[in-house]
DNA sequence: CATGTTTTTATGTATATACATAATTGCATG
DNA sequence: CATGCAATTATGTATATACATAAAAACATG
C-alpha cells in the first residue's frame, strides 16, 4: 500500500495510469480522493491535483466536486489532430512545396456559404482558390471564401505568391473556429485540379472562422486520393 | 498600464488572449516573463504559469525555460475529435441504435494487418464485421481484427449483442493508439452493408491499440456517406 | 579567435496554507 | 413525507516560498 514517494506529478499520473490499465480501479470507479493518494503517494495534494486534471482533460479521469473522481466509464480517445499551414504540413514530411493560384474573384457567394459567413444575400465575398503541391503533384485544393466586410485588406492581395491559407493566418486573427471533416466525392473540376479520377473519394476538411461576432473565412481543403490525417492516442 | 487586478488564471489567460487577438503582441513576439505579467496583474507568479502554460498546451504560445515565452509564429490549429463508442455516438445525436453483426471468423489475416499487429504469418486472428445504425439507417461499418494470442478472451464473445466496438472498450485495457482518417471508396461489399452506390466517398478511421508492447486490435470504421466528424477550435 | 566553462535567467515544479465553490448529505420543519 | 435549508466534503484555485532545470549569455582560457 506505501508507495514511494516519487512527488513529481508525472510520476503520480504514471502509478494512476498503471493501476487503470491493470484495472485495479476499473472502469467508472470511484479512486481514493486527492487527500488521501497525497498521503499514499507522500506528497502534497497539489501534485496529486495537477496529476488528476491532467488525466482528466485526457478524458481518462471524471471529476466533480464533492463527488469525487472517478475512472471514465467510458473512455472517450481524444485524437488530436493538428491543422496547420499547408505549406508546412508538406514541408514537415520532407517535400518540396509548391503553390498555384487557380481562380480568385469577387462575387456573390452561394447561399450556403452566405449563410455561413452570415452575410447578406447580395453581399460580395472574396472567392480564392488554389492548388497546394507537394514534390510538384497535387497535395490539397484550397476552396475558400473570404468575408471582405470584415477583412477589406484581403483585397489588396492577388494570392498569387502567397496562399489565402499563410495570409490570413499571418494577418487575420480570429477568436474562433469550427471545423469538420468528412469524404466527398471529385467533382470535375476538382478531378482536373487534383489529377485525379472523378469522383474519387477525397478527404476534406472543412473550416469556418470567427473573429468575436465577426465571420472571417470559410474554407474547404480537399486532399488528393490516399492522404491521411494521422495521430497518437 | 496597470491592468485591475483580475487574480484567477483564466482572466489573466483572457486578457494575454485579448492581447494576442488584438496583435499588442504580434505573431512570433516575445512577451513579458512571468515574474513582470504576475506583478502587471497583481497576481501570483503560479497563477500567471497556469495561465500561460495552458495556453502553450492549445499551441498558442511557444514556452522555452530561459529563453523565455513567445506568442506562436505558426499557431496551429488543434481540432481534437471525441472518439467514442458508437453507440454513445448515434444516441447522442438523439437516434436509436442499432446493431447487426455481419461476420465473425477465425482465420490468418492479410498480411497488411498481420504485419500492423506484429504478429507471424501463421497466426490466426478473429475477424468481425458488424453494422452499427442510426435510426434503422447503415450509420458505420465496422472491419476489426482482434489479437487473440494476447486477448483470447474475445474467443469466448460472440459479438451479437455487444459489438466488438464496446466490449473491448469495457474488457481490454491499451495503453497506447494509432489513429488515422482517411477517405475510402465503398468497395461492393461496403455499399451493400451501407446501402450505397459502389464506390462512394466514405470517411474511414483507422485505428490501431496497443497494451504496453502487445498489439490488441486494429479497425477501420467506414460512415455512410456524408457523415461529418465536427470539432470547436 | 575558437572553444569550453561558469553564470545568469526564465520557466517548471513541489509544498504548506488558505479559502472558494459545487454538490451531496443530512437535518429540521411544515 | 416532502421540501427546503444547513452542514459537510471533495475538488478548484490563489499565494508565498523554495528549489530544479534548461538554455542562453557571459566569461575565461588555450
Amino acid at each position: 500500500m506505501n508507495v514511494q514517494a516519487a512527488q513529481t506529478w508525472q510520476s503520480v499520473q504514471q502509478e494512476v495510469l498503471r493501476r487503470i490499465h491493470a484495472r485495479e480501479w476499473k472502469l467508472g470507479d470511484l479512486i481514493p480522493n486527492e487527500a488521501e493518494l497525497a498521503k499514499e503517494f507522500g506528497c502534497a495534494r497539489t501534485t496529486v491535483n495537477r496529476a488528476l486534471r491532467s488525466l482528466a482533460e485526457r478524458g481518462l479521469l471524471e471529476r466533480r466536486r464533492k463527488a469525487g473522481t472517478r475512472v471514465a466509464a467510458q473512455p472517450v480517445a481524444k485524437a488530436t489532430l493538428n491543422i496547420a499551414v499547408i505549406r508546412h504540413e508538406v514541408e514537415d514530411r520532407g517535400a518540396r512545396y509548391g503553390y498555384q493560384l487557380a481562380l480568385r474573384e469577387v462575387r456573390v457567394a452561394p447561399t450556403h456559404i452566405g449563410a455561413a459567413l452570415g452575410v447578406g444575400v447580395r453581399d460580395t465575398l472574396l472567392h480564392v482558390m488554389a492548388l497546394h503541391l507537394s514534390n510538384d503533384a497535387p497535395y490539397a485544393l484550397e476552396d475558400r471564401w473570404i468575408n471582405t466586410i470584415h477583412v477589406p485588406d484581403a483585397l489588396g492581395q492577388d494570392f498569387r505568391s502567397i496562399s489565402a491559407n499563410e495570409w490570413l493566418l499571418q494577418n487575420v486573427p480570429y477568436t474562433r473556429g469550427e471545423i469538420s471533416f468528412s469524404a466527398e466525392p471529385a467533382s470535375v473540376e476538382n478531378a482536373k485540379h487534383l489529377n485525379c479520377p472523378e469522383s474519387s473519394a477525397l478527404l476534406a476538411v472543412n473550416r469556418l472562422t470567427w473573429d468575436h461576432d465577426q465571420s472571417v473565412t470559410a474554407v474547404q481543403v480537399l486532399f488528393a486520393p490516399g492522404h491521411q490525417m494521422r495521430t497518437q492516442i
